[in-house]
RNA sequence: GGGCCUGUAGCUCAAUUGGUCAGAGCAGAGCGCUCAUAACGCUUUGGUUGGGGGUUCGAGUCCCUCCGGGCCUACCA
């Protein structure tokens, strides 16, 4: 038994996730917890909202509410979805709860103690009509390069040149509109990410077995140009941790600013771990000895999940954080990530309201539909495409055909030529000796994969072994063996509602209700993982009782796709 | 502009890291079965691996080049 600590990349607080972001983290988190879970080892897993920032203010502004307060209602918006998609987390906290003010105010006192941290005097753009700085992309104007009117402060998206806010012709605030701007000279804590650059080059090094992606974006920011870059870790808003010192102290210069997102989010991984332990009751030990070296952490893998857009964040800024801080933190042992993944022919946007929302999904079909698409899709080497045929067909085959149709016909079978009590007498013979190694390697296969973290790989493998079930009925052929030898026939159904159960334990990962569906209806709870498959495959002895279950999966009928494909195309309502 | 990823059958993806006739699933075709959600099983048709050149006994895999797709490029998060 191993602990295992898993984190997925924090949701931004600011509206409802697409399925490109689910299938981006929580997801494959989430699986990779519950299969881990599966086979007995220790596991926390941990997931918050990330909920500051300039988006953040902006979006309460809309919806004509303090920012604290809209914070509060999407973190239960989003709590809810996740519960709805069966995401397990052990807690699910928030970036701006008291455990992480502390905490993140705890590591600037560090790094400043390490001389990791300088002041910087900067200009920024205030406006005044929006009575705040503007980051470079809230700002508009005319771009002097091509001339295109809708250019932003940092790159003109039309000619693609990188910009500063200063070189726009006419620049206005994007938020307001307004062009009452003026530069103003600011005050900012940066991190000394450049003075640790050969300490995380060589971290990164060390680390051969990660995905490429993640490799090759973290090369990418320490050596390119000059190197790390130092990065401003505060903020001139409203919204967010105070940058004071731990101790409630003020930090002279610092006064009216907060601690940037990207600084405190990461951090929110910890601070989440305590905000589990206090609701749980506990001591701060049951969190420290998962992320803290010297308090029982070392013993503990790490694995991070994300979007490839995270990567830098996770593989340089946070681990320079915990390294510079000379304190014994628990450094993440592997990074998944993954690409992104796209709907029908262009891209999944939130601020176009393009694509598949969470809410949506659920409001149309159940979780594990999503989940086994999604999972078995995962956009893992390069971009994924979602499209309605394709989803429609893969579900219909996998789910409804290959494992939902094996339940019924089993459990209906036994029904009217047994009774519903699993039926006794028989004895295996060569064909069940053969499935059973089929079985057992194709199993260890599939563990392989799911050790790897190789989504895709593992959900091919699982339907592998749902498709032993049909072969085998096929080939033993029960409903004929039935009018000859009722014995052999007998053994040979009872094998196959074992079959059911075993199917229950090794899909649950991938399709957690439908699981607990197949559980109940073998009227069983023993969901131990089939270390041993010849053991497993007699866990409901003769004449335990069990019922023939719902529908499992109802397929999608065209209909139903034509009208999800009309509704989904244009615009998100409002 | 720079960096990285990617292009394999109609579709979604593999290919033990340079090693037998490039493999699966879906879709298509044929046959079988009838327990089952018109489901299942078996067989089978599809590929000059984006184009061109090179290295090698041997290239989907390595190098060059051209074409296409995508991501990142540090004050969105």
């Amino acid at each position: 038994m191993a602990r295992h600590l898993i984190t997925s990349a924090i949701p931004y607080i600011n509206g409802i996730k697409h399925l490109g972001n689910l299938v981006g983290s929580q997801l494959p988190a989430d699986l990779f917890a519950r299969y881990l879970r599966g086979r007995g080892h220790e596991v926390l897993f941990l997931c918050a909202t990330d909920e500051h920032g300039t988006p953040a203010e902006l979006a309460a502004a809309k919806a004509g509410k303090p920012v604290a307060e809209y914070c509060a209602e999407m973190w239960q918006v989003q709590k809810d979805l996740s519960d709805g998609f069966g995401l397990s987390f052990d807690h699910f906290g928030r970036s701006s709860s008291p455990q992480n003010h502390r905490l993140t105010q705890h590591f600037a006192d560090r790094l400043h103690a390490a001389g990791l941290i300088e002041e910087v005097t900067e200009k920024q753009v205030y406006s005044n009509a929006d009575g705040r700085f503007l980051p470079d992309r809230y700002i508009e104007g005319t771009c002097p390069n091509c001339g295109y009117e809708k250019a932003r402060g940092d790159q003109c998206e039309n000619c693609t040149m990188q910009l500063d806010p200063v070189d726009l012709i006419d620049p206005r605030s994007a938020i307001s509109g307004s062009t009452d701007l003026e530069v103003r000279e600011t005050r900012h804590l940066y991190l000394r990410q450049s003075q640790m650059r050969g300490k995380l080059s060589d971290w990164i090094g060390s680390k051969t077995d990660w995905p490429v992606l993640t490799t090759s974006i973290a090369r990418k920011w320490l050596n390119d140009g000059d190197g790390l870059q130092d990065r401003g870790i505060t903020r001139d808003l409203d919204w967010g941790i105070p940058v004071r010192h731990e101790d409630g102290s003020p930090w002279e210069g610092m006064e009216g600013k907060v601690f940037y997102v990207w600084f405190d989010a990461p951090i929110e991984y910890i601070a989440c771990g305590a905000e589990w332990s206090e609701a749980q009751g506990l001591e701060a030990a049951a969190w420290e000895r998962w992320w803290r070296e010297d308090k029982g952490a070392g013993d503990v893998t790490y694995t991070q999940f994300m979007g490839k857009d995270n990567v830098p964040f996770h593989a340089l800024s946070f681990p320079a954080t915990l390294m510079g801080s000379g304190e014994p933190w628990k450094l993440v042992d592997y990074i998944k990530s993954f690409n992104y993944l796209n709907y029908d022919g262009g891209q999944f946007s939130t601020s176009q309201g393009r694509g598949v929302f969470m809410d949506q999904a659920l409001d149309i079909l159940p979780a594990d539909y999503w989940r086994w698409w999604l999972l078995s899709h995962a956009p893992e080497n390069s971009d994924a495409e979602f499209t309605w045929e394709n989803f429609q067909m893969n579900v219909n085959k996998d789910l409804a055909d290959v494992l939902g149709n094996f339940v019924s016909r089993v459990t209906k079978f036994c029904r009217s030529k047994y009774g519903l009590t699993v039926p006794e007498g028989g004895a295996p013979g060569p064909r069940e000796e053969a499935l059973i190694g089929r079985l057992a390697t194709r199993i260890r296969g599939y563990e392989a994969h799911m050790d790897a973290i190789e989504v895709r790989k593992a959900a091919a493998a699982l339907r592998a072994i749902w498709v032993e079930g049909n072969e085998y009925l096929q080939e033993a052929a029960p409903w004929a063996t039935f009018k000859q030898d009722p014995e052999t026939a007998a053994m040979q159904i009872r094998l196959a509602l074992n079959l059911v159960r075993l199917y229950a334990v090794l899909s649950a990962p991938f399709i957690p209700d439908a699981a607990a569906a197949m559980l109940g209806a073998m009227n069983t709870d023993d969901d131990a993982w089939p270390d041993d498959v010849l053991a497993a495959l007699s866990a409901l002895p003769p004449g335990h009782g069990f019922e023939v279950p719902e529908v499992l999966f109802a397929k999608i009928t065209d209909d139903a796709r034509e009208d999800w494909q009309a509704r989904f195309a244009g615009q998100r309502g409002a």
